[in-house]
RNA sequence: GGCCCCAUCGUCUAGCGGUCAGGAUCCAUGGUUUUCAUCCAUGUUACAGGAGUUCAAUUCUCCUUGGGGUCACCA
């Protein structure tokens, strides 16, 4: 059975990287009846803070990603991890150290003078005198000092490392007791179960001193997948000074969770020429086989096409319903298949999307100048009073075709091109020379709104 | 700087020795529309450079260049 997690650090909001590899785990664990865990590595108590889990989890409840079982806290469960530390203590995998933060400075600074790698030099490893007093010890893993770790990456290949190059007894508690990252995470995926672990590249030079820990505890190791990094336009990693990194800034965009999900998986990932993936599709096909090898920029113009895609295909009463939160009460609003059918080609995000029904509902305060000087002409006061002398006759007006009938009576009675009803009508009905299909807009509004909204534009333009 | 990773249109990508180098997005043009948007059609744009291997390299190898990541008692 296959099980993932995605382990952030509870320093900040949901990032749009952190995410695609949460979906990435999610897909591949679901894929199979898996298991996808959520685990908070909060194990520095200093940067580490409870909104920010929860927004974590707010943000996965938006999108629609769940986890098995509660999310789980490393701050939990230090004496799991003392149960550990303790075990290499004993049987001489791991020693303290009592090397001072000063002395630890000094010593890198040595290094770095003689042009030499920074490293701990060791020097309690294999201590037996009695150590200095006053000092609070750290407590060191014994790494091997020569020879090779090869990562067995399936999206890299195998990396091969030279441990005189990067490895060192590397601190896995410190002095005040609490232990450190690359230990926790090495136990609690082996301890969970964990055996597929898809990730950020950035953490590929961190996975030999994970490799270190689970085989000093003699645990499995897994499988890695270190998925590139996402780009911005300057070809750095993505950072909150990107722009729009955090994910729930989508939703206040008016971005879809379809189109998001979407958008992400096709980042780094890809199907052949497929660019359209439901949720379904998305589990039934994706494997981390076909994960790139490259790093990608991170650009939205494919976001608003694809969230255009969504909202177009969206049912009328979903989106009614995800308008809300816009003022917009349109689930029960008896012209809402008419009005939505109109607008949802139109909008890029629901954002727009509410601002078109409301450009559509709410009768025009203003005209628009250019709009009104280029097609609000002398004669247009009198094609609209024509329109609207026969409108005042009509009865039973619903459909768009119904009004549609209407203008074309006057246009063939006058003898006068569509333009010359219809541009000007525009700007009486919606202040502008764009938008919908007058006869949906009054049909939508209806007679007696648009009447008003006609004479309301003949008043204020003779 | 050490170590590691990466390199196809502007962007996301397909390609896994022989292809007119494909798709999507963006952009442009045309059609549809009273307008705008949608939609449809068409078009511009890419294998970083250099050596090999091979009958044949975008594809395999090496080098160069460029970009990125990482080097904590952060995660």
């Amino acid at each position: 059975m296959i099980v993932t997690r995605f382990a952030p650090s509870p320093t900040g909001y949901l990032h749009i990287g952190g995410l695609r590899t949460a979906l990435f785990s999610y897909l591949w664990a679901k894929k199979s009846g898996g298991k996808f865990f959520l685990r908070i590595e909060d194990t520095d108590k200093a940067r580490n803070s409870v909104e920010a889990a929860e927004a974590i989890v707010r943000a996965f409840e938006w999108l629609g990603l769940s986890y098995d079982g509660e999310v789980i806290y490393q701050s939990s469960r230090d004496e799991i991890y003392a149960k550990y530390i303790k075990q290499l203590l004993d049987e001489g995998k791991a020693y303290y150290c009592y090397m001072s933060k000063e002395e630890l400075a000094e010593l890198r600074e040595t290094q770095m003078a003689a042009k030499e790698r920074t490293m701990y030099n060791g020097k309690y490893r294999d201590f037996e005198g009695t150590p200095p007093e006053g000092i609070a010890p750290a407590i060191r893993i014994k790494a091997p000092q020569s020879g090779t770790i090869t990562v067995k990456d399936r999206v890299k290949g195998d990396v091969v490392f030279n441990a005189l190059d990067i490895l060192d007894d590397f601190v896995i508690a410190r002095a005040d007791g609490s232990p450190t990252y690359n230990f926790v995470v090495a136990v609690d995926d082996a301890l969970m179960g964990v055996n597929e672990v898809i990730r950020g590249d950035d953490h590929l030079s961190n996975t030999p001193k994970q490799i270190v820990v689970y085989e000093a505890l003699g645990f499995e190791i897994p499988n890695f997948y270190h998925v590139p990094m996402i780009h911005n336009h300057d070809g750095k990693k993505l950072s909150k000074r990107d722009g729009a990194t955090d994910v729930m800034e989508y939703k206040e965009m008016g971005y879809m969770p379809e189109a998001l999900l979407n958008f992400l998986v096709r980042l780094g990932w890809s199907y052949g020429d497929q660019e359209i993936f439901s949720m379904e599709e998305m589990q039934e096909l994706f494997n981390p086989k076909n994960i790139n090898k490259s790093a990608s920029i991170y650009n939205t113009e494919k976001l608003d096409w694809l969230n255009a895609h969504y909202i177009k295909n969206s049912s009328n009463a979903e989106l009614a319903e995800l308008l809300t939160p816009y003022d917009l009460i349109l689930t029960s609003h008896d012209k809402k298949e008419i009005l939505l059918d109109v607008i949802k080609e139109r909008a890029k995000t629901l954002k727009e999307l509410a601002e078109l029904a409301k450009e559509i509902l709410e009768t025009p305060t203003v005209y628009d100048e250019k709009a009104v000087k280029k097609a609000f002409k002398e004669d247009s006061i009198e094609v609209l009073n024509a329109f609207g002398a026969k409108l005042t006759k009509a009865e039973e007006l619903h459909l768009p075709s119904d009004y549609h009938q209407i203008m074309e009576e006057v246009v063939n009675e006058m003898n006068i091109g569509f333009g010359k009803i219809g541009q000007p009508l525009r700007i009486a009905l919606l202040g502008k020379l764009s938008g919908p299909g007058l006869d949906s807009v009054m049909a939508i509004i209806g007679k007696n709104e648009t009447m008003l909204r006609i004479a309301q534009a003949i008043a204020s333009h003779s």
